[in-house]
DNA sequence: CTTTTAATGTAATATCGTAACAGTTTAACT
DNA sequence: AGTTAAACTGTTACGATATTACATTAAAAG
C-alpha cells in the first residue's frame, strides 16, 4: 500500500520573496543556538545570511566575496570554518556535485533531505521524502550495510523551466 | 506488494581475489569500445587498470602516480582526461563526496547504481536497487521535477567492519 | 578573577580540476 | 596510396577548492 500523504518538496518558485524567508532562518538559527549553548557569531551570522539570499547554490569562494566587511578580504578558512559550523547544525547542506552550498529549506523539523537541482535555471529545491529515505535506509541493511548517512542529488530539470521550454 | 527479487549488491569481501575482476573489466571495456568504435588507447587501459585494481576509491592523483611508466611524471589532464572517458562508457564512477573514482561493478548490465561507502575500511560497494531508483524518479516527478541523473552515495559501515568491531 | 574552552586572524600550502594550443596518430574517403 | 577530417596526446600554465598550523583574543565556567 502507498502512502498517500502530500510529498514535502520546496523548491523556489520565480517570484518568491526571500527576505521573509532569510529572516525566518537567521530567527531559527539564533534560536536553535540559544537551545544548544552555541554561539551565532558574527561570520556565523553573515555567511547564513548570503547563502539563505540565494536559492542558487554558493561556491565558498562566492561567499567570500560577499564578506568583504570593509574593503577587507577574509581567508578561505574563515568561510569553511563558518560553512563547518551551520551544517553541523542542519542549517545549511553542502552540494557534493557542485562543490557549493545552500540553505536548509525545512529548519528545525526532524527529516531527511534530497537535492532537486535544476541544470537549466541552476536553482536547488529540497525534497523530503521519507518514502526515499526508507527505501535506501532498508535496502542498504537488506545488503549488510549500516547507514549513517544518505547523500541524494537530482540532476534534471524543474517545472518552471520545462513549463518555459 | 513488495518486490522479492535479490537485492543486487557487490561490495568487496576481504579475501576476494582482484586479478580476476581487473581481467573481466578490461576485456569488457575493450569489448565495448570495440562495439561502440571507440579508441581503448594505452592512457584509458591504463587508467582503468589501476582504478579496478583498487576497491577503495582512488583521486586522480593517486591515478597520476601510478601511471609513471619510465619515471616520467604525467600532466594532471592526462588522468583526467581518460576519466572522462571510462566515465562516460560507464566503465567508472565518480564518488562526489570523495572527489575519487572506482570501477563499475556491473558492467553491460543496464543498471542503476547506489554507492555504500565504508567510513572505517574505505571500500566502496555498488548497490543496484531499481526499488530505489524508482522511487526517487517517483517522487522527483510528483515534485514537479523532470530527472536526469541521480547521484545516490551512502555512508555507514560495511557488513565486515561491523562484525570485527 | 583565573582557568580553560572556543573562536578568530593570518599566512602558507595542499588538493583537485581545466584551458589553451601545437603536434601527432588514426580512421575514412577518394 | 594520398588526402582530409577527426580524435587523441604532450605540455604549459593556471584556476578553483580546501586545509594546516599557530599565535592571539574573547567568552564561559569554576
Amino acid at each position: 500500500m502507498e502512502d498517500m500523504e502530500a510529498l514535502p518538496v520546496r523548491f523556489p518558485s520565480r517570484q518568491h520573496n526571500h527576505s521573509s524567508c532569510v529572516n525566518k532562518l537567521l530567527g531559527d538559527a539564533e534560536e536553535e543556538c540559544r537551545r544548544q549553548k552555541l554561539r551565532f557569531t558574527e561570520h556565523r551570522r553573515k555567511v547564513l545570511e548570503i547563502i539563505a539570499s540565494s536559492h542558487k547554490p554558493l561556491g565558498a569562494y562566492d561567499i567570500l566575496e560577499q564578506m568583504n566587511f570593509s574593503g577587507r578580504r577574509q581567508a578561505p578558512v574563515v568561510a569553511y570554518r563558518a560553512l563547518d559550523f551551520l551544517i553541523n547544525l542542519g542549517l545549511v547542506h553542502r552540494l557534493n556535485s557542485l562543490n557549493a552550498f545552500v540553505a536548509c529549506m525545512t529548519v528545525g523539523e526532524d527529516h531527511t533531505a534530497q537535492f532537486l537541482i535544476c541544470r537549466q535555471c541552476k536553482n536547488v529545491g529540497e525534497l523530503n521524502s521519507n518514502r526515499v529515505s526508507e527505501r535506501i535506509e532498508k535496502d542498504a541493511v537488506e545488503a549488510g550495510f549500516q547507514v549513517d548517512q544518505q547523500l541524494v542529488e537530482i540532476i534534471g530539470i524543474c517545472y518552471e523551466c520545462a513549463e518555459s521550454g
